[in-house]
DNA sequence: TTGAAAGCGCTAACAC
DNA sequence: GTGTTAGCGCTTTCAA
């Protein structure tokens, strides 16, 4: 039988209200007391019931991070893994207690956000993966009450803020990287259409070819998803159409689908970066591992993870109300990047 | 001001109990009452706290996954987050909540497993990444009161299971490749001596080279406690101090410290496979990016998390009490294994 | 500095 | 079928 509060309360000779400011370091409780009620409840492997204190309490310490589609992260990410690492990094070292929940589409709980918050009793809440287009997405917008922060997606409000790299400058530099490299016919392999990363990267693009006096065009862009698999689908299509005639390089908007894009290329007999350059966006491990080493842009998700996490306890003890947490990011420039301007391959 | 049982209660007209009733599935409650409370329920955005339903509830319908150590895991290991990804898979599709909850030597919880799961209100815990050594696991062994499903450790003891694959055998086989294609000199690099998966490991590995008439002994096995890092510097040594005068190949007990392995082969000016042929274990993706493939034991962590989740949930609802699930496993033969038979490289 | 007591929101046993 | 009520284990006034 566990103990209760009662248990350590009888044992050593006080009331459980005193226990109770024990154990939720009050000042005004007379050492000797405390140090009675420790040892007793040091006999009693004692703590306290989490539930019973949430209900009870104003005063949480628990918050959660959510995991939107945790089911349709491909197995070759890492990326929200990282990222529970790098909350429960902070987490941890400020005494806070981190939950990790997830939701997902088929599944998707139909509950509200905020519902969900209150009847968890979490004080805060990161948010990842969410879009958009998420059901409760716009909920989240308007609501005040629960500090919440949102990893890669812009979260206006009070009680409200978000981390992310800066995506139209990482998207800007790759594509300038490319033209840089004598690539003036770029295909972008974009993601889901309404993602905000997505449109953000696609900014950054579109600045670096008007810079260069292009224009990027919709039929520049092929969207498949964020996926491994439509993206090498759709390239693999394109190629069976266009061969090597319209563009000489790939953009893609994240390393999974530079993956795949690479695939196909290589299965319809071109090479990387010989016929086609290729360039991801993430900086996952198997970046380093792939025949050529891709070229991406680099953004690391424990920090992210960790950010988000101390800006979160920052709003919840009103250090600070909103706002967006910029990180850097990082272009690696490896072999998927040929020079055309310098010659056949 | 989100609403409670009672804001539904008053709207539908009823008294509380009901309310509960209606939401706790009870068949004793006139359909067009519960009609009339689900509707006041939507209205409200009504949803009953967890806190509460913990609090005064023996009836619980929430599970934890705790991973141990998550701090230590290598982001180019996908493992725990696959285990993740099977564990919410089965738990969604049973109507169970689970929430994953860490813990990391650094920052261990002084607190016993019982506590964790009291405090918690949980009603049954998947546990993983737990070492024999770990602080907990010898309570846990005696624990019998709630219901624990580990990963890869065994676990004895009532209501408690345990699902891995079989390592010993696996790890047969994989010597058994090795042998077959003529490497009698076998260098095992092994993971902590004294986790679980690597005492079974080792066990197959010296059943495969008694069968071939050899002995696995002390100078045969280079501890690397599953990291890439030290396996890049063990190996590094070994190579500098031995060369290709003892060993023709490297049997590795995870696929992370594969990738250390043939890293410092690489780097010390050696060939995979002309000069040691490697195998790993795990499966994860990097292994089909390496340049050789790494030929390796492939185990579907997400499989283990939908079996793990399914006993524990068999053991909560009494159709099951304890035992062993094995999962099958995949010999995945490439290119980083040579037959040297056939001649020289 | 401490004790007593009123809840927090819910479930479940018992009445009706 | 439904209402009433006693807790679940804790925090937090309010008194003393």
């Amino acid at each position: 039988m566990s103990g209760s509060i009662r248990d350590v309360a009888r044992r050593a000779g006080v009331s459980i209200g005193t226990v109770s400011r024990a154990f939720n370091g009050y000042k005004d409780i007379k050492p000797e007391t405390k140090k009675r009620i420790f040892e007793a409840a040091e006999l009693l492997d004692y703590s306290p019931n989490l539930s019973a204190r949430n209900l009870s309490s104003k005063n949480k310490r628990n918050i959660a991070l959510i995991i939107s589609g945790l089911l349709e992260n491909n197995p070759k990410e890492n990326l929200m893994f990282t990222l529970i690492q790098g909350v429960y990094s902070y987490a941890c070292s400020r005494g806070l207690e981190v939950a990790v929940y997830a939701t997902d589409s088929a599944h998707q709980r139909q509950m509200s956000y905020k519902r969900f918050c209150v009847d968890h009793s979490v004080a805060g809440v990161i948010l990842s993966g969410v879009t958009m287009e998420d059901a409760y997405f716009s909920e989240l917008m308007e609501t005040t009450e629960i500090p919440c922060v949102a990893i890669d997606v812009e979260l206006p409000g009070k009680k409200a803020g978000w981390v992310s790299i800066d995506n139209v400058a990482a998207s800007q530099e790759i594509a300038e990287l490319l033209i840089k490299n004598g690539h003036r016919n770029i295909l972008v392999i974009s993601g889901k259409k309404n993602a905000a990363v997505n449109v953000e990267r696609l900014t950054g693009v579109y600045a670096a070819l008007e810079n260069a006096g292009r224009r990027l065009t919709r039929d520049n862009v092929l969207y498949c998803d964020f996926s491994e698999e439509i993206a090498y689908n759709q390239v693999k299509g394109y190629l069976k159409e266009n061969g090597t005639s319209k563009h000489t390089a790939f953009l893609c908007f994240s390393d999974i689908m530079a993956l795949g894009a690479m695939n196909a290329v290589k299965e319809c007999g071109y090479r990387v970066p010989e016929d086609f350059s290729i360039t991801g966006f993430d900086g996952i491990p198997i970046t380093e591992y792939t025949t050529p080493l891709l070229t991406t842009v680099a953004q690391d998700m424990k920090e992210s993870g960790f950010a988000g996490a101390k800006f979160l306890h920052e709003i919840m003890t009103k250090k600070a109300e909103m706002g967006h947490i910029i990180l850097p990011h990082r272009l690696l420039e490896r072999g998927s990047v040929r020079n055309i301007a310098e010659g056949p391959g």
